[in-house]
DNA sequence: TGAAATCTCGAAACCGATTTCAAACTTTAT
DNA sequence: ATAAAGTTTGAAATCGGTTTCGAGATTTCA
């Protein structure tokens, strides 16, 4: 019978002990296993135990030790499904190693991020972990630098990216792999005129990316059109703005990298209704691997990041900070390609 | 200068005391305004409190009052635009009212949201929120219910559906005017020849909207037929096979009943392969109203919830239950008819 | 003005674990 | 057999808050 009450009252270390005739310290060192004990009331204790699922209330525990075993993660919104893939593997990594994971969306809002950022050194989490900063400027970078400065100076953080201003473990995407990658491929496929939609170029994975694609147009002596980058936002309304304006252009693209899968999709919802063909008309490309890309028809081709190995680098470097130990330097997180139905060779 | 530390190290109560010249007592009754202070000491003391911005240990705080303030959610999958949205709703809520929210993912495995419903109780949790539960046959109904009712009997659960066996909280979608929604915006466009696809009808809800259907045809002495029912699972694989299994009939519908969006979005991939225009040839609508309604090509007439109601009243009923107040009866979540491109009236 | 009622506030106990310390008990070596 | 060394164990302190209790200060009212 599973059973972790006795009189319909939580049961602590000190019920136990009391019925194993034992003290409390005793029942504590088989618990931990930090210490001998002796084999017959270990095993009176561990029977105790096991008969009633006991398991040690962490918040005496978190208070006695001063470690909560909570990573706290900052999100800018699950939502948005590459931060629920991260999210995921980051759980998933954390909960193996025997930590729970705190999460809070921030959408973005500095002000919000900063509440958050207080709540979690409330609840004392061991590390933070950021994924996708702040995109509003409800907050100066000085004082959210300011901010976050002085949460990091009490608990490790960690970021997805960086925070200016602020000197914290970073993990990376190779952006400059994956805008090779993407830039490549069309290339590959006989694209010449290839426009960029969607990002802010003050996002430093976006500049990277924009940065990239210049230089391979460079190398390969083509000629860069400013009127093919489009900017805007990282959603599919900026996809579907961004591709009607690109398709009013004396000399229309060939093809199109989207920034992410969302921004595709508003790109391949524009094509479409303009009568455009993707890929037969005009090839669509993106950044992210989303399960969008498998969903939208055609398929879209798109950079995958393996998103478990993300979040395990993430949690990995967390913990690692959080126990004090030395974190070995960091290589960026290598994407790989993923072809599917939205890009085509030039006819 | 916003700084939480002194000498390095996480001030307490007992820092904030001795700096004021009061006991700890005293600035414990100025953090939480339980009891009176002298307005020229509770003055002294947070003005402390504000120069540290010093926020309470909330481990100390949970053990003493023996509560967490945190309210745990086990949802299927974070990554189902669904379950975020309820997930980022319920999160928003909470926050509102002073709580914070431990995510655990089951992804639809009894044996790891029993394991995750002994971690939220190790944890503490003042209330567990079910959303989406399991599909998976890893364990069976009875050991399920026994170990969910055994950390019932200790922590309130609320559930956005049923659990077999257990009785707890329940908020759920009325699924039956969902359905009647559906079918009826269908039959106002002239459609007589409607199928439905996805969803297994064991799962609760779905069985509902399968029965509505039925009976919404017979009241209107429209033929109910079998072959016009394709059941499965809840992704866009069960959408494609459907469709295709669908468009062999020798009479093929005019109109598709998706058990949720991802299934609709493979429906329309399957309609588009074979050269079936949407909404032209063939109507798709579709439940649950995720962002992938407005993602696709052409956007998807869907069936809203409300997704901040919902949350609201999840955690409403959770904190309630947490607290001891009485729980008043539950009304379902009115669904609404958001109308968008995939669907249009019969030719 | 003095007794009664009300406020204010600190000491101490408590929440439930871990950990240090030293006493008591074993084992080993001479 | 006895000293030395090693093991096992419980009492007590600790983590950082909240809360009860009662003493002392203040206010109210006759």
């Amino acid at each position: 019978m599973v059973s972790d009450t006795k009189d319909n009252k939580t049961i602590t270390i000190y019920d136990i002990a009391k019925e194993a005739g034992v003290s409390a310290s005793t029942v504590s060192r088989v618990l931990t296993n930090s210490a001998n004990v002796r084999k017959e009331k270990k095993e009176r204790v561990q029977a105790l135990i096991d008969k009633y699922n006991f398991k040690p209330n962490a918040l005496a525990k978190g208070l006695s030790d001063t470690k909560s075993h909570l990573i706290g993660i900052v999100s800018a919104d699950v939502r948005n499904p590459f931060y629920a893939a991260l999210y995921v593997a980051c759980e998933n990594a954390a909960r193996q190693r025997g930590y729970n994971v705190l999460l809070c969306n921030s959408l973005g809002e500095g002000t919000r991020e900063i509440e958050q950022l207080h709540m979690l050194k409330q609840q004392r989490v061991d590390a933070i972990i950021q994924i996708g900063g702040r995109v509003d400027d409800d907050v100066t970078d000085k004082t959210f630098s300011k901010e976050v400065t002085d949460i990091v100076s009490t608990i490790p953080m960690v970021v997805s990216g960086k925070i200016e201003g602020v000197k914290c473990y970073s993990v990376v995407i190779d952006a400059k792999e994956a805008s090779t990658l993407l830039t490549q491929h069309l290339l590959q496929l006989g694209h010449r005129k290839i426009a960029l939609v969607g990002g802010r170029l003050d996002v430093f994975s976006t500049k990277i990316k924009y940065d990239t694609y210049k230089e391979i147009l460079e190398k390969n002596n083509i000629e860069f059109r400013e009127e093919y980058i489009v900017n805007g936002r990282y959603d599919s309304e900026t996809g579907y703005s961004g591709v009607k304006k690109l398709l009013g252009l004396k000399e229309i693209p060939t093809a199109i990298i989207a920034i992410n899968d969302f921004a595709a999709a508003g790109v391949v919802r524009g094509l479409t209704e303009l009568g455009f063909k993707v890929p037969e008309d005009i090839s669509v490309v993106s950044y992210d691997n989303t399960y969008i890309a498998d969903l939208l028809t055609p398929k879209l081709t798109s950079i995958d990041y393996d998103y478990e190995t993300f979040g395990k680098k993430l949690i990995d470097v967390a913990i690692k900070a959080a126990e004090g130990e030395e974190v070995s330097s960091l290589n960026p997180i290598t994407p790989h390609l993923v072809v599917r139905e939205s890009s085509a060779a030039l006819r």
